[in-house]
DNA sequence: CTCATGACTAGCT
DNA sequence: TAGCTAGCCATGA
């Protein structure tokens, strides 16, 4: 039997990310050793109950907030990250633009 | 088995 | 940047 599942390694990817930054979904399975299960990450968020866990440092490849504009989890991800220095517009995360060359920048050091 | 659905992506216009 | 398309994968009917 695997000592990890492929939940726990996406969830613990996602604990991985430090305060302030952000990382798509793609990125997330990529790093949790699941290249192109960016749709596993989804729905393993949709079933997320963990308070602790940084869900909303989990954006869209486009750098968008990946839930229905303005429900309820909308309008929260989007109060998280302002809380943590990002700036959020029309529910898109704004970049520094020297750090968004590439993706790699874009998303801070791995 | 097929079909629909979804917190997805990448490519093209 | 926005819109559309096709591809993707796990689930459930």
């Amino acid at each position: 039997m695997p000592a990890l599942s492929d939940a726990e390694r996406i969830l613990a990817a996602i604990r991985a990310i430090p305060r302030g930054q952000v990382a798509g979904y793609g990125q997330i399975a990529h790093r949790a050793g699941l290249p192109g299960r960016a749709r596993l990450v989804a729905r393993i968020l949709s079933g997320n109950e963990d308070p602790e866990l940084p869900w909303h440092r989990v954006l869209r490849s486009d750098g968008r907030i990946a839930l229905p504009p303005g429900s309820k989890g909308w309008r929260e991800q989007a109060r998280r990250l302002r809380a943590e220095g990002l700036q959020v517009v029309e529910g898109r995360v704004r970049m520094p633009r020297a750090e968004s060359a590439l993706d790699a920048a874009l998303w801070g050091p791995r």
